[in-house]
DNA sequence: TTTTAATCGAGACGGTACGTCATGTCTTTGT
DNA sequence: ACAAAGACATGACGTACCGTCTCGATTAAAA
């Protein structure tokens, strides 16, 4: 999925356009491989050559197009938690992107390739700036350290996806807030008041 | 999807049948309309007549199959919550209903028919009892009562169909039985010891 | 196609009906069973029990519609053949009818049992009386007497039906009474000046 | 229906070869578009891309097998006529042409595109030396001048093709001789012994 | 008048063919 | 040489009718 050999810039920048094009308007289903070559003025087999399905040029055209960069990750693991809550929701809920993300992932139930290249590019360097700032609040003794650090983060990450993908319910800002205040809480070193308890 | 009209009762079996053996072979993507039909000894149109899609079928036929009843929801909070966790592994899991979930749940997300189906008649089903027990419980007072019960079930609820559609990490009885302990932690009245805390 | 058994009169009429109604609308191939059923308020197997066949429906349709009485065949030879071409005109070119019979005449090149019933309940009746005149001139002496009367009644009678079905070439008034004239030239007694001398 | 495009040749044999086999087996009714894709191993959609209805399909491959030219049209106007009558015979009631020209001129009874298409590709290119050589006798007045030439023809086309499709009387060389016999009468210039004279 | 059996409407059923769509491969053609 | 254009075999789609087959409801003759 990555630019080699004699791959033209500008056949792969209109390759990407045009499938982010009918992505938006009509949705995943909309996409076709023939529609993509039609609308970059580009053979079929051009498509072919470089990606081996729809659901892999599609998701190279999401990342091109939503990937600004990952959500901003500095600080402490309570602020990292909010950012990346935050940052969801502001792209997910309030972006196009959640429409795209959800068809993503339901398409990579079938295709375990694009289930790959979604967990290795987009999900986990979302995650590894967060898991980074937990382990550090580990070692530093503000939250529990006998808790596997992804299943820690689970607990606010899964919440947010759940909501998208499954339970169709709110989600907000205020639902992140109370997720990540439940984390907190959850992960709070016993006796302590817990690593949030400054913040309130 | 109920039974109406003047449907055929060997019919209806013979094509839910014929859609849940392919799909346990082949998975989602090798089930088609037409070879439902074929299978189940059946014409085509007669699949139109009663199921708007694929989808439809499908889900009914997993419905059928799977939906040998709801998870055991006896007893007080925590033990609903230990036995929905340890009935989706069991079923998830080691059972063959997790491959055929994940992939329904994927189809949902481009079919806003399948998804209301598999909430209502899916989701909610196992959701309910859970809901029930952790409101009695927060009249008791044994969790806190300043939490939105739907958020507070999504504590145990979203980690386990996370790790299933997302992030693929392991999910197994021990994951479960950590985030049932998170989810309790996270809910414990405050300056009490928390409603898990007998257990342990 | 005749009535018989406990045949509804009510319902015969509404098929009848409901059969000539498309035909002039949407033509012989809009007119379906299922569709005539459904106009007329009858159900399918109704039409199954009492006509063999789409066409056999529609051809009684036809002929209650359209048979008026078969065309005006007194006086001499001369005269029927005239009849006869004028009645065509006036039926098939200025009248509904022509389509119809086209369509009716197209389907029985594949369907005997409508060829047999076009030929016995429609052509036939119209045939006759004038070929009973032929023989009664023959029999006078003012046409050859040598030449079978089916192959000279074909010298008009079929000009006619060829430009309706084959050529597509015009079809008036003025051709039919070209090809009677034809005709009464062709069957002059040699010496004689002709059958139709004493017309012109 | 004519070659253009990237046709490919072989599929284009393989598909008119496909489309004439059931044809002779069990009439234009047993032809079928996919019937006829699956006997020339051929995509459902190379039919649908370069004929328009079943019906142009089968006009083309007719014309291939049966075109092997035109009658004979040498000669004066008698010889022209009774070459195109023997022609006629052969063809159509010794050969297998007779039953698939009449179930091509049902279907274009229904089928305007098809009608045209035989005029033009079929009727005309035969009637047209015959019209030519009655034109020619015409001007050296060995026929009647004040007859419109089509309207002449018919006397001989018509009969023969009226038998064919409406009346099913017998159809056989004596039958065309006479009509051809009778059509000379007709057409005979008054007071002259007529143009096919010379020939009895 | 009541029973009873044929006939009706309705429409589900197993099928066949339709014409469209998208797939992924292969071939031609122009640059 | 490469890439656009697009033809190709394949196969699923959803629709339209077909002719057969149950259903109850109606209805008209027989008891």
């Amino acid at each position: 999925m990555s630019q080699v050999g004699r791959r033209s810039k500008k056949s792969w920048r209109a390759i990407l356009d045009a499938a982010y094009g009918p992505l938006e308007e009509g949705g995943y289903q909309s996409v076709t491989m023939g529609g993509i070559a039609a609308r970059a003025g580009v053979g079929r087999q051009t498509l072919y050559r470089w990606w081996p399905s729809r659901a892999a040029v599609v998701f190279e055209a999401f990342l091109d197009k939503v990937n600004a960069g990952p959500f901003p990750a500095g600080g402490d693991f309570t602020a990292s938690l909010r950012a990346y809550a935050h940052g969801f929701i502001d792209l997910y809920v309030k972006g196009a992107g959640g429409a795209r993300l959800r068809e993503l992932i339901g398409a990579a139930q079938t295709d375990p390739d694009l289930a790959r290249a979604l967990t290795e590019q987009w999900f986990e360097p979302r995650r590894a700036p967060v898991r980074e700032a937990l382990r550090e609040a580990q070692r530093a003794g503000v939250v529990r350290a006998d808790v596997d650090p992804d299943t820690a983060l689970d607990l606010v990450f899964a919440p947010l996806h759940y909501r998208l993908l499954v339970s169709g319910q709110p989600l907000d800002a205020a639902y992140a807030d109370t997720v990540v205040d439940l984390c907190l809480q959850a992960l709070r070193v016993p006796g302590d008041r817990g690593p949030g308890a400054a913040h309130r």
